[in-house]
Formats: structure tokens, sequence, C-alpha cells
DNA sequence: CAGTATTGCTTGACTTGTCAATTATTGAAT
DNA sequence: ATTCAATAATTGACAAGTCAAGCAATACTG
């Protein structure tokens, strides 16, 4: 528990907004949390890690299907996609090949293991994924997926460094 | 750019809720884009990187000016700050002491060019703050803060795992 | 169709972040 | 006071993530 946060005794200059009410800290704390939360419930329930999961899921639910794909769909770096998924491939949940119409993409596809474990994991983090919204308001959770749209956008400009 | 979104060809099985609208796989998206933005505006104001700015954040606006509560208030690993805070102070922007009434802990204090570094960027990270704040409307700027304490504290749970 | 550019993936070097073990200091307990 | 536990910081080993260079396949251009 942080010590009581109402009383600022601090005789330094302190900013206009505390900086651990920055919403960029905010979401830093999340993501940690969120993280957190995520490789304790593989860890238990599957026995992956998270880059691991990520690709079982894409592949799995049909979302992305290549590396390619995986990595315009999410924000995993084309290194760690290639790394996590020879790593499935030789623990055997998962196996490659090269389409005749393309031969440059790495169309992947999930062992009976891989759709084994994705099947048991997937409820697990669909329950996991209503805990997380059920603890907003009808309102939070109505708004909550337009916030992130527009932070999102807003994190892609510069501009206000004039 | 990725491609259309709203017309879903896939004939595998997808998830209830698609993956990519899981709230977990959205905080990643905004946290890899606010960590972009982030590392693009310290670079370019003050050369420093992101735990470097931390540290100094935390310090300069006397939050937290041992590693003890940086890392209690921010969620940085005390590795990191450890290894953050020699680097600062070989630099020369931060000077440590261990005080005479708990000789563990390390305390810290910007240099002249430490404070001159805090002084002229965090003006441009409330700046960013507010740009980002800005995309959101009133109602929404209302809610966030709620969201994020209520998101955080459901990340902390393990009870939907039955 | 030759030459060039682009795309998809891979690799290696590097940085950042995580975790466990270690040391030094302080606090608590009888 | 002596022992035992707790705390603060550091270190080293490791995992995850980033970045740039490179290779092979495909697409584009005149």
């Amino acid at each position: 528990m942080p010590s009581d946060m109402s009383s600022n005794l601090a005789h330094e200059p302190v900013a206009d907004r505390k900086l651990t009410e920055f919403l960029t800290y905010r979401v830093v704390r999340l993501h940690h949390a969120l993280n957190a939360q995520g490789m304790d419930v593989l860890n238990d329930v599957a026995g992956v890690t998270l880059s691991q999961w990520r690709v079982i899921a894409m592949v799995g639910s049909g979302t992305a299907t290549t590396s390619r794909d995986i990595a315009r769909v999410s924000v995993i770096d084309p290194a760690i996609i290639s790394r996590t998924v020879h790593g499935l491939e030789e623990a055997g949940l998962l196996t490659t090949s090269r389409p005749a119409d393309d031969r440059r993409v790495l169309q992947m596809a999930l062992t009976g293991r891989g759709r084994e474990i994705y099947a048991r994991t997937l409820p697990h983090m669909q329950a996991r994924q209503n805990a997380l919204l059920g603890a907003l308001s009808a309102a939070e959770q109505e708004m909550i997926f337009g916030i992130f749209d527009r932070l999102e956008e807003a994190a892609e400009s510069r501009d206000f460094l004039k």
C-alpha cells in the first residue's frame, strides 16, 4: 500500500498535474498489471508465454495465419513473431508452410496439440476479458473502446511540439 | 494501413469477441503508441531515454527522491532504477547521497544541468498530456481515470479462474 | 524482359525489462 | 545485547523487445 496520497508535504515545486496522474503513467501501470495477470493465467492454464499465446490465438481464431498478417493486426515486432513461431514449431504446437502462390509468406496452422491448447485456454481468456469489462459501469463499457480509439490516434501526433 | 476491418471473410471459427477488440490487446497497442511518442519527444527535446526521464521527473518534481519511493510510486523495477540512476550520475544530471538517518536509501537530487533539462522538458510533456486528454470528449475526460482505477484493480484479481 | 523496388521473413547486435541471489543496514523481540 | 527478520539497493543471468542489415521472392517500370 502506498502512503497517504492526500497529504502533499513536498517542499519542492510540483507539476500542475501530479505526475502519478499523467495519463501515460496510468497506461504504463495498467499495461504492467495486465501483463502480469495474463502471464499468470497462461502459465496456470496452458504453460505458454504471452508471445506464444498471441500467435496461437491469432492462428487458432483465423484472425491472422501468416507472420505478415500477425504483424499487421497486432503490434508485435516481426522479429519476435519469427522467433516465437519457430519456438512453437519446435514445441509441436504449430506447423508452417510456404504457399505456392507466394513463397515469401509463412503460412501457419495449429497442430492437434496447438488446437487443444487454444480450445482449452480461450475460455479462460474470455472470462478474463469479461471480468475486466465487468469491473466497469455500463456507461464506462460503452465509452471505453472509443476512448482507446481517440487516444491511439492522438498518440500518433507530434504536433504539440509547436 | 490495415486492410478493411469490416469484412470478415475468415472461414475458420472466430472468438465471440474479436481478438483485436480484446481490452488487453487495445491496452498493449496504446502502450506501444504512447511509448513511441514519448521517446520521440524526449529525444527531440532533451536527448534522454524514457527511463531517464521518469527518474528526472520524479526527482525534479519532488514526487519521489529515493530509489525506494520511485519504485513504490511507479512500476519501474528497482534494477532499472539502479542502473538508470547511475547512468544519470555519470552523465552529470543527478547526484546521490546516503542520508545519515538511514544509510540504506539512496537520496537523489538533480544537478544544475538536470534541473535545466527538467524545466525545459516538463512543459512539452504537459502539452502532450493536454493533447491526449484534449482528444477526448468532456464526458470521456471525466470518466477515464475512474476507468483506469477499476481496470487496474480488476487486473489484480485471478478469481475468474474458478 | 532486364533492371529496380518492394515485400516477407530472418538474423545478429543491442537495449530494456525481469527475476533471484547477495550485501548492508535497520528494526523488532526477548 | 544478540539474534532474527525486514528493508534498500545492487548485481548477474536471463528473457523480451527493438533496430538495422541481409536474403529471397514477387511486383513494378520502361
